[in-house]
DNA sequence: CGTTCTCTTGACGTGAACGTAAGGCAGGGT
DNA sequence: ACCCTGCCTTACGTTCACGTCAAGAGAACG
């Protein structure tokens, strides 16, 4: 398995894993969240009898899929983006097309970006023109 | 009523207003979708009888509409900027509470934009490791 | 040993954002 | 006069992303 990605948020003390609850605490999502997210394979928590123990390698998941929602995309857009990221030995023909939808999507997520730096640019003239009404406003009401 | 905005979306020839159909077209949106938003709000095309013609108000504020999707908000996320955009003549606590909630959203925005930043940059050196092993099979395929 | 707590698996409910018929009116062409 | 087309409303259906209960298993505590 070929996976090179760690995560900011640790288990607590030396635990390599972590119970659903730790998770929802770490993470502020709902035990229901993460069931979920398991059925749609989003994320593979080992199994310890019946429950269910979180690797590095799901905690590093989950922060890709919160901030792909964040992002609006879809749980199953981001469970592509996901297997982009988590590669097994895969033939080269298959790695290859992954390569280049990946290569795509960093042309949408620029795209994206491109697009919201304009947004914010807008935003802030409007909001420039919203304070200059308000004042004009208070000096008014001052007026009266 | 304030207004300030105009659209790059232009209407057939010299009319001021654009059907349904015309709107279709020129946003790649059905018609379901254009009655939901006025349903919710979002739009307020006139009524000519029964049919609805939209003004480059609506496009101006459609145009918006499709870049917060993009963006993931939510349609009642989007409705509070786009009343940030075109106020009327409300009160003075009105406004200022509406320009509140802008600046909350503009610190959103900022703060997504950040966050973008960071996925690009991680995606970007993800990509660049794949195309690492991509060289690496041909190597190994090209001695065997 | 009983109780409490956490976790489990269903199964059904919910809100958002539309899709999809079903049926009606209005105008234009033949 | 008839039909076709475009638009309308009403209303139920659907998908996504979970929420919410019900019932039960298993560890831990007093």
């Amino acid at each position: 398995m070929t996976d090179m990605l760690d995560t900011a948020v640790s288990a607590p003390a030396d635990t390599e894993t972590m119970t659903i609850r730790e998770m929802c605490d770490a993470f502020d999502v709902t035990a229901r969240t993460l069931r979920f997210y398991e059925a749609k394979e989003l994320l593979f928590p080992i199994r310890e009898g019946t429950r269910r123990l979180f690797t590095r390698r799901d905690r590093a998941r989950l922060k890709l899929i919160l901030r792909g929602k964040r992002f609006g995309f879809s749980l199953e857009e981001i469970r592509q983006l996901l297997d982009l990221y988590y590669v097994g030995d895969q033939q080269y023909t298959q790695l290859s097309r992954t390569y280049e939808i990946g290569q795509q999507r960093l042309a949408d997520m620029k795209a994206q970006r491109e697009e919201l730096d304009t947004a914010i640019a807008e935003f802030e003239e409007r909001l420039d023109w919203g304070r200059k009404v308000l004042s004009e406003m208070k000096a008014r009401e001052a007026a009266a």
